[in-house]
RNA sequence: GGUCUGGUAGUUCAGUUGGUUAGAAUGCCGGCCUGUCACGCCGGAGGUCGCGAGUUCGAGUCUCGUCCAGACCGCCA
């Protein structure tokens, strides 16, 4: 036997009991006669004594203890001279009676301390290393509670967890697949799933009329802080349900993880927001609410001043940050900058000043008087103190920059605040995008997704103007998940491999199966995919999912740990028939 | 595919206009220390300045290339 006890338990009822215990040794300190040694598991971190005037051996063996030794002692519970109030097990320490080193370690390249000295790309390193540490320890307690919570709802709800494949067949739709060649059919590969889209669509003609699966989905596509090549979906469908059935279950899903989990109550149902408005009101299909701050259009407004940036606009809009007016000629040159940056790609930016004794101040007073800034102000609401922040140009441009200076003012006037939660489901959005490069349409949710039934007569005239039965949570601006009702008859799945430019014969050879099971009876279905590492990440107040993640990737794809992906033998490339390129 | 930022001691970083022997903190090693808990004090070791070219009398510093890491755009039904 190890340990009678974990290094976090013992208390001042424990004094007087002999204990055994085992850990790793996260610090020693010596004071001459006398050795302190932290002994560290999962649990806590409890203070081990050695004194040299009881037992000389002992103590010269705990002195030369270096960090991460892994140990296993006996010793007696005793209350401490001077107690440590910082720590659950500060009231007592073990008077050692017997050491034994179960493994020495060699120094770590980085402190295992909750404030680490190490940097990411060593802590990504030595993982395990990482690992040990308190807040990646809490990080992982925080999920595993979380999957825990969301099977007991699910559970109680009346769902099944049911697996599906992982060798897969690849399909042209989507993001790329990662794929698996197949030695025993030659020249053939299987591919790993974006989602398990199709398989939960079959149960649900197979009658398993809720199915949800923790599962990982992989994608081959460029990463980002809260994109991994394999991330996890809290996956879900349901049959014989409206939308409201649906993001009634999930909101309550919801609901219930940030109650147990976090104790935190919503009052009142979450807000649903049509895409047009929220991207009207917010520039974005996934607007973080926590503030306000909404877009207000003044390309009418603005119109035929002679300013030409407004005139040949097709789109103005502008947002009003409360009580800015002070805003310095260089926090505006900044503000300037940061929406001329590539990435946000807006040309400039207009502000106005209404300033606090009534006056208007504006960037373009050359075109606009001060009746016509006043205008401004009325339509944008403005009030003393304000600054109206304005941008132009293309619509859809503009929107987007528009949104990105929204979330900078909202970083910048501290309305983001991270133990705040906005949730709100995105509804209503369109079903097809038109792809100029292609010249073709494709399926904005998946081409699974069911059209709104009011819109199903424009399938032959205007397919664009389609919106979709889909549907988008959203969480103080993160997309946490999004579903649709999908079609489950087989001749709107067929009108919809039409409009998407697929042949009847490639529509069968991708999708035959589900075709074909939709002639046996679907019933009515859909269903929701929450990204449970984003969800996790959202919960722990991480801007990255890799911390809630023991063994994530890198950028670029790849595992520094391992070192993966790798290449490999010729034997094995021999063996699956697969020869590889030179790259030009 | 693109934009930006970074790479200097085990680690986190500083390093001026291109100029003597590249510094600090922390960690590590040794010594002292009987109530520490970020222990303290004294001493010591520790460097391919990512890599390769170039400019220069001289490069950590400037230029080009390249590799690695991070953030973002494109991409992610």
């Amino acid at each position: 036997m190890y340990r009678t006890h974990t290094c976090g338990e013992l208390r001042a009822e424990n004094i007087g009991t002999e204990v055994k215990l085992s850990g790793w040794v996260q610090k020693t300190r010596e004071l001459g006669g006398m050795t302190f040694v932290d002994i560290r598991d999962r649990y806590g971190i409890t203070q081990l004594v050695f004194d040299d005037s009881k037992n000389a051996q002992l103590a010269e063996n705990a002195a030369n203890l270096g960090r991460e030794y892994v140990i296993n002692i006996v010793g007696d519970v005793i209350e401490r001279e001077s107690k440590n109030k910082n720590i659950p097990t500060g009231e007592i320490e073990i008077l050692v009676k017997q050491l034994i080193v179960l493994n020495e370690s060699e120094t770590p390249p980085f402190t295992i301390e909750d404030e680490t000295d190490g940097g990411d790309e060593l802590r990504m390193k030595y993982r395990y290393l990482d690992l040990r540490r308190s807040p990646l320890q809490k990080s992982l307690k925080l999920r595993h509670d979380m999957g825990i919570a969301i099977r007991n709802y699910l559970h109680k709800q009346g769902f099944y967890e049911i697996e599906t494949p992982y060798l897969i067949k690849s399909t042209p739709e989507g993001a790329r697949d990662f794929v698996v060649p197949s030695r025993m059919n030659e020249n053939q590969f299987y591919a790993l799933p974006q989602s398990p889209q199709t398989f939960k669509q079959l149960l649900m003609v197979a009658g398993y009329d809720k199915y949800f699966q923790i599962v990982k989905c992989f994608r081959d596509e460029d990463l980002r802080a809260d994109r991994q090549p394999e991330f996890t979906q809290i996956d879900c469908e349901m049959a014989f349900v409206e939308r409201d059935d649906i993001l009634n279950v999930f909101e309550g899903l919801t609901k219930y993880l940030f109650k147990e989990v976090k104790g935190f109550e919503f009052e009142g149902d979450f807000q649903k927001m049509p895409y047009d408005t929220a991207m009207e009101l917010y520039g974005s299909d996934k607007p973080d609410i926590r503030f306000d701050m909404k877009f207000v259009e003044l390309t009418k407004t603005v119109a035929n001043s002679g300013f030409v940036v407004f005139d040949s606009a097709e789109y103005v809009a502008g947002i009003t940050a409360k009580g800015c007016s002070e805003y310095t000629r260089k926090q505006l040159d900044a503000l300037t900058d940061f929406v001329k940056k590539p990435q946000i790609g807006a040309q400039g930016l207009v502000y106005c000043k209404y300033n606090e004794d009534g006056t208007l101040k504006s960037s373009v007073d050359k075109f606009f008087d001060a009746d016509a800034l006043k205008q401004w102000a009325e339509v944008m609401n403005a009030e003393p103190g304000d600054l109206m922040l304005i941008l132009a140009g293309n619509k859809k441009k503009t929107q987007s920059a528009l949104c990105e200076l929204r979330l900078e003012m909202g970083k910048q006037l501290g309305l983001m605040n991270r133990n705040t939660f906005a949730p709100l489901w995105v509804v209503d959005f369109p079903l097809l995008e038109w792809n100029e490069d292609s010249k073709r349409f494709f399926a904005m949710h998946h081409p699974f997704t069911s059209p709104k039934p009011d819109d199903l007569h424009y399938f032959d005239s205007e397919p664009g103007r389609m919106k979709a039965n889909a549907y988008d949570l959203v969480i103080n601006g993160v997309e946490i998940g999004g579903g649709s009702i999908r079609i489950h008859d087989k001749d709107i799945q067929s009108k919809m491999f039409d409009t998407l430019g697929f042949s009847k014969e490639e529509a069968n050879d991708q999708f035959g199966f589900l075709m074909n099971a939709f002639k046996y009876g679907a019933p009515p279905h859909g269903g929701v995919a929450f990204g449970f590492d984003r969800l996790v990440s959202l919960f722990a107040g991480f801007d990255s999912i890799r911390d809630t993640i023991a063994f994530p990737k890198n950028n670029s794809g790849r595992d520094v740990m391992i070192d993966s992906p790798s290449f490999i033998a010729k034997e094995q490339l021999d063996e699956l028939n697969i020869q590889l390129k030179a790259k030009q």
